[in-house]
DNA sequence: ATCATATACGGTATCAATACCGTATAAACA
DNA sequence: TGTTTATACGGTATTGATACCGTATATGAT
């Protein structure tokens, strides 16, 4: 056995970002970190339509067509979306594919899922929390979100000091830049 | 020959996001979009220091430093950082890492790699702008950044109006929440 | 040669952010 | 039934960020 080919394997299963290989929109391969922000036993999906992890069929159907333009002319697309947990539970990602068979895209797709960071040591955020979040990722000062939801600045502040708590982070900077995810030009 | 194992050799191979195997920092494996990424031929990267890979020694050993304990407590670690192009350009990258060892998280370390768009509407960024924007997503502050460059933090301001200015934002967490996540504007 | 830009630094003025002090209510939970 | 947590709000004090004013040098482009 190739040695290369081997360690190769290894770093597909022990990546640190969701990996997974289908064909035709069936899972023929994933790794150990896909399967368990999935909640899902590895040897669960292999052989599994992705289906099962979309929270609708029309979920499911609205994905496929999204990047299938792209694919074929480009080899290879990058969106967010939603999957959904073994448990019912969304999972909100960065996904990237490239087809091996740019005809025929859903073929031969690799597949990368970067969980975006909603939740942390388990602790979801509350909605008040994504609000206001969702605000400051737009420049918007304390006294700017108070007036737009209707609240004291005061209390934005109250929710942005237990943010920086909850991230372990110690300004709203460093905050943002760890809430967000990459994606590559385009 | 296990067909399991020569699948997910390819999967790690054709992965649209870059990554790399690491022993004590010296490259063992990467896929082609890392080579490509950074300018290199696959064959010239591996048994290569990834010191090449970083703009200076200061750099290197920095980037070293900054996840040794998280990896040593969650075996995983994530930031944004500068790599270096073979021709010289830098390339924004959010890196991730899990490590197979983690009493010493460098003896086996395998990454993620994925580019982040390093310009923005035509406003291409310089050395400097860069340099100050990766200690900004860590958090840092003028006055810190100033002490790390050996500059004055009057210097540093300039730098982050100039930022501000480029990608017409207001302030800095907008700043990097652009940055990382291209979002359409307004 | 002139113009624009990046770099680097000084000052001041103003507003924002953060960290504390406090109170209070409501929901969730063991 | 306490205990914790989120919510919401008030105060103050300190630090940081941003926007201006200015100067100066270096570099690259027209």
């Amino acid at each position: 056995m190739d040695d290369f080919t081997q360690q190769m394997a290894l770093a597909f299963d022990a990546a640190p970002i969701g990996m997974a290989v289908s064909n035709h929109r069936v899972l023929s391969v994933c790794n150990t970190l896909f399967a368990e922000m999935l909640g899902y036993e590895r040897n669960d999906l292999v052989g599994q339509s992705f289906r099962i992890l979309y929270p609708s069929h029309a979920e499911f159907d609205r994905v496929r067509d999204i990047g299938l333009k792209m694919m074929e002319e480009h080899g290879s697309y990058s969106d967010e979306r939603m999957m959904q947990r073994k448990d019912g539970v969304p999972v909100w990602c960065r996904f990237r594919a490239r087809t091996l068979t740019p005809a025929d895209p859903l073929a031969h797709l690799v597949m990368s899922f970067a969980q975006i960071r909603d939740q942390v040591d388990g602790a979801q955020l509350t909605k008040r929390e994504r609000e206001v979040l969702s605000w400051l990722s737009r420049g918007q000062t304390s006294k700017e979100i108070g007036r737009e939801l209707g609240l004291s600045p005061r209390t934005i502040e109250d929710v942005r000091a237990r943010l920086l708590r909850k991230f372990e982070v110690k300004n709203t900077s460093e905050l943002l830049s760890r809430m967000s995810y990459a994606r590559p030009r385009g």
